[in-house]
DNA sequence: ATCGTTCTTGACCATGACGTCAAGTAACGC
DNA sequence: GCGTTACTTGACGTCATGGTCAAGAACGAT
């Protein structure tokens, strides 16, 4: 299973394992267009390596983007999920998921790119989006939240965020915060 | 008054001008961001000419912005000046300006930007600093809007929506609006 | 019509990214 | 140890942008 293609040479195993390792480092930072040859840079290693092994940027990711995300987002779906109140739960939902996206460029491309890749992710994705429309059901059915809102709707302003956070260089968190406060407002019922 | 530089040659004039045309055209479709080489090729001129005749980029911004922008900026805020209800004044204020953010990526990146330029535009920006707090204060008195909303609040929601609207080529105007109006619902006192 | 001056041109350099490949290097099997 | 083959390298090609400048073209004063 270790040895389905017929087994790197040591060097190229040794030099797979320091490009994620630095790719994980770099993208985490930077998010998932940060040039390719810092990546190198950070391995101790050339940018034709990166090419030969992985095939290029979108393979890169592929081979990096679970470690990178999967684990936050699984993470934020279910510490919400044991939240007692719906409309809590909705709503810190949406506030952790914003969040994430102003604090880890990576998740942030992630959850607005149109998704090329790896079937784990999509599944990743699914998994959230249907978490959310859960989250929101509930909410609404107390009531408290708007009920013309829909799961677009949701997708929508975290799309949104994600644009906002990645001008985020720009912007404070706690003006990030204070903003998105007030889109959450104006999603509950009117008085 | 037309003459104060020594006047410039026939050709010089008639470039001038010709250049100035076409970055009204271009940067009303692209943005000011949009390449030099594409100004001049719809002038019919030479980059270099621009270069000469402008200093750059930010001396044909400077010298086509007001014609660009001003208008439409100043047209909303004296035609929100006329609504009666305060509330109703505020929230249509931000709802033109948001479109007009969205319909115009020059005016968008003019709102955006850091103003490094003209005094008129300086003085314009003012001016629409001076108005939206009127608007706001206003609404505030009414009760109706929040009153822990500040001036810096409006600038910031307008820097957000302006950062959304660059990347509108993704976005429908319907799904823009739609989303902005939660974010409008949210300024509102709670019940 | 001529000539000095003003203007314009487009080829040129620079930057920063992506991506490729011939040639050199190093691991592995024997 | 040594040859074979897998691996790596870094120089190179490309594209899209910003920006410059010597040399040639156009003007207009005389």
């Amino acid at each position: 299973m270790t040895s389905d293609p017929p087994r790197l040479r040591a060097d190229a195993r040794r030099n797979v394992e320091g490009i994620r390792t630095a790719a994980l480092d770099v993208f985490r930072a930077g998010g998932l267009n940060s040039p390719l040859d810092e990546v190198a840079r950070a391995a101790g290693v050339s940018k034709g390596t990166i090419y030969h092994r992985f095939g290029g940027r979108q393979g890169l990711i592929d081979s990096v983007v679970e470690e990178l995300v999967a684990e936050r987002i699984r993470g934020i779906v279910t510490s919400v999920d044991a939240v007692d109140d719906p409309v809590d739960r909705f709503e810190s939902y949406l506030r952790q998921i914003w969040l994430l996206q102003y604090d880890e460029p990576a998740a942030n491309d992630v959850l607005l790119r149109a998704m090329p890749g790896s079937e784990q992710l999509i599944a990743l994705c699914e998994h959230a989006s249907a978490a959310a429309a859960r989250f929101l059901d509930d909410a609404q059915a107390t009531g408290t939240i708007r009920d013309d809102l829909t799961p677009d709707d949701v997708h929508l302003l975290i799309w949104e965020r994600g644009i906002i956070a990645r001008a985020c260089d720009q912007q404070h968190r706690d003006a990030y915060r204070r903003s998105f406060e007030h889109t959450l407002r104006g999603l509950r019922s009117d008085a």
